[in-house]
DNA sequence: ATTAGCACTCATTCTTCCTGAGTGCTAAAG
DNA sequence: CTTTAGCACTCAGGAAGAATGAGTGCTAAT
């Protein structure tokens, strides 16, 4: 059953009278607020009857009116003005966003900083890799007797490198031959193969290559590993204590725990779609129950999807951090999203 | 003014009983605690004068007495008894230090992390070098027409690389010569120094490298400018909410916000001594005004010196924590603090 | 120097009472 | 059938007071 238009009208009211002051709203309240001219015992009616249908609760008896849960979901559904963000709003996003990211980690990092502090909640930040990250080329660079740089260039067009040192001679001039070796059986592969790979190889190498080869990859084995961890960043976690319904330390340390110390256990939304929210009991993960998420991704490179979730109480502003959230999605998707990332092109200052 | 034998050992039976209930100690509660079989009166006396001497003070005239920060001090002086870890701490530490650091970047923030699940406070953790650390040497690597990787060595032994592109065409041929230009102007000199080199470069080469070379260069400046400043990470930040100083959500989010969202502005001790306390007052940082801080140092190899800091209420357990702290920057320099760093040197399971 | 004894202080807790915002229901009016 | 005025009712929250009890400081005796 569809509700009556004055019915939303009156939903609506309660829905962002109740995010801006966290109190309770009475029928009073409602009637001045509304445009229509009807008298407080009519919104009484049409709140029991909201009430019923399970759009609204009362914390108790004598109290006014807050919104479930599903109230929230029809305001954000159907009620909620999306509103434009205004020009000194807009300007401020740009300026933040000149020149802060360089190199592919800080992108996803800093993105979250940048919200959380542009939205006032506290933010996650991850990534996924649309495809398998894997190896595309190896080099090694001679550095002395016992140890060399092993550089490794991922799929994802990030280059890693480290020094690796042996209780052995390293020849110079083996190393090419070794790389050769590398490039030959162990690109485009994921770790578990690689090892298998590495097994295979003992017996057809010498030890001392053997020796050498594995080090190699067990370095790049763990790089491709590492790229498919998906590393998440958290934002601004400290503010959560700002807002009212985390005034109870223990509900606030539970939140706050995963946020800043068990980020790996927070479990992503894993849609596509460019924004989501989740409110309330709609989360999965149990510490969430209570808070509400505003996830929103934007494309990086062309094989990953940066994912950027806005954390707060389920009255949490979400005209506004929806807004805000999907016009940074949208530049970050314009300055990171094209085809060869554009690491580095131009810089400004220092 | 040397305190008497009786007044110590009753400041001290103060400072304990209070760091375990976090309630102020009365006379009577000490007379149980003491050896000395005294009473509760003749307690009261010494309390007395402990109070004007500056060690204890009264949350209120009814109340009994809690240790001032002079009092804390006179007992981490003098009266804490250094307990020795037990062979089952000594082996979780052990075992929680296997393995799990790979890469000096890691080092430093994981120490921070097993620090704080292990003494069961927040920490803080960076590390200083003791020299500048600049570059020391430049290999490039080339990929396809318009791109190369450069290779940067730093003097810290780490190994940096990144995939630069350009619009024009990169000669395959170049790259080894203009490599050598690199080592042979830019290394072993800090940001500005680069800078000013390659603004004379500007007019003794051609156009095109010079663009290549001031690209490796900007990156190279980059990567010595981020070795300088120091990064600070944080671990179990959440863990402050469980104490009752932090019941007061305000003083919880001035602590908070400084160690979990501008943990760039933690001023951090500079003494190089193995171990330091402080008290309250004794910190500089307004936002520690409150708590207390201990921290140890340990080498990273032969240029730097990792700092770990264990924060927590001016009542932490000093005993335990340094204890625990001091044992594990032991032997963080024992793991990480030989002439060139064993990176990687043995692996155990993945 | 120590201690028993006692009057005093004051945070905390519990009760009681009051206030006022807000409700639900009824009965009358549109 | 919808709206409204009116009224009795509920209940969280705050204020005020009383009781509790842990703890003190001081005095006078040992």
């Amino acid at each position: 059953m569809e509700l009556t238009d004055r019915k939303k009208q009156i939903l609506k009211v309660v829905v962002e009278s109740y995010i801006n002051t966290a109190e309770p709203v009475g029928s009073k309240a409602i009637v001045e607020k509304l445009s229509a001219k009807v008298s407080s015992a009519t919104i009484r009616n049409e709140l029991a009857d909201l009430e019923e249908l399970g759009y609204l609760e009362k914390p108790h008896t004598s109290a006014g009116r807050i919104p479930s849960p599903k109230g929230y979901r029809l305001y954000v559904n159907e009620l909620m003005e999306k509103h434009a963000l205004s020009p000194s709003e807009t300007e401020k996003i740009n300026a933040s966003m000149q020149g802060k990211m360089a190199g592919l980690d800080q992108v996803i990092s800093k993105a979250g900083q940048m919200v959380s502090t542009f939205v006032d909640y506290p933010t996650f930040a991850a990534a996924n890799h649309k495809e398998k990250t894997s190896v595309k080329r190896f080099e090694l660079i001679p550095v002395d007797d016992v140890s060399f740089i092993a550089v490794v260039m991922l799929t994802d067009s990030r280059v890693k490198s480290q020094l690796l040192s042996l209780q052995l001679p390293v020849e110079k001039e083996e190393l090419p031959q070794i790389a050769h070796l590398l490039n030959t059986h162990f690109v485009g592969i994921d770790a578990p193969e690689m090892n298998s790979r590495l097994m295979n190889l003992s017996d057809q190498v010498s030890g001392h290559w053997f020796l050498l080869v594995s080090r190699v990859v067990e370095y790049a084995g763990e790089l491709v590993q590492e790229a498919g961890r998906q590393e998440i960043y958290t934002s601004g976690a400290s503010q959560l204590l700002k807002f009212p319904e985390y005034r109870d330390i223990d509900k606030a340390q539970e939140l706050m725990s995963f946020m800043v110390d068990n980020r790996e256990d927070l479990p992503l939304p894993q849609s596509d779609a460019p924004m989501q929210i989740l409110i309330g009991p709609e989360n999965v993960n149990e510490a969430l129950k209570d808070s509400s998420v505003v996830v929103a991704s934007y494309d990086i490179g062309d094989n990953m999807r940066g994912l950027i979730g806005v954390v707060g109480p389920t009255r949490m502003d979400y005209a506004t951090v929806a807004a805000r959230l999907s016009y940074f999605a949208e530049n970050l998707t314009r300055m990171f999203g094209k085809k060869q990332l554009p690491l580095k092109e131009e810089k400004e200052n220092e």
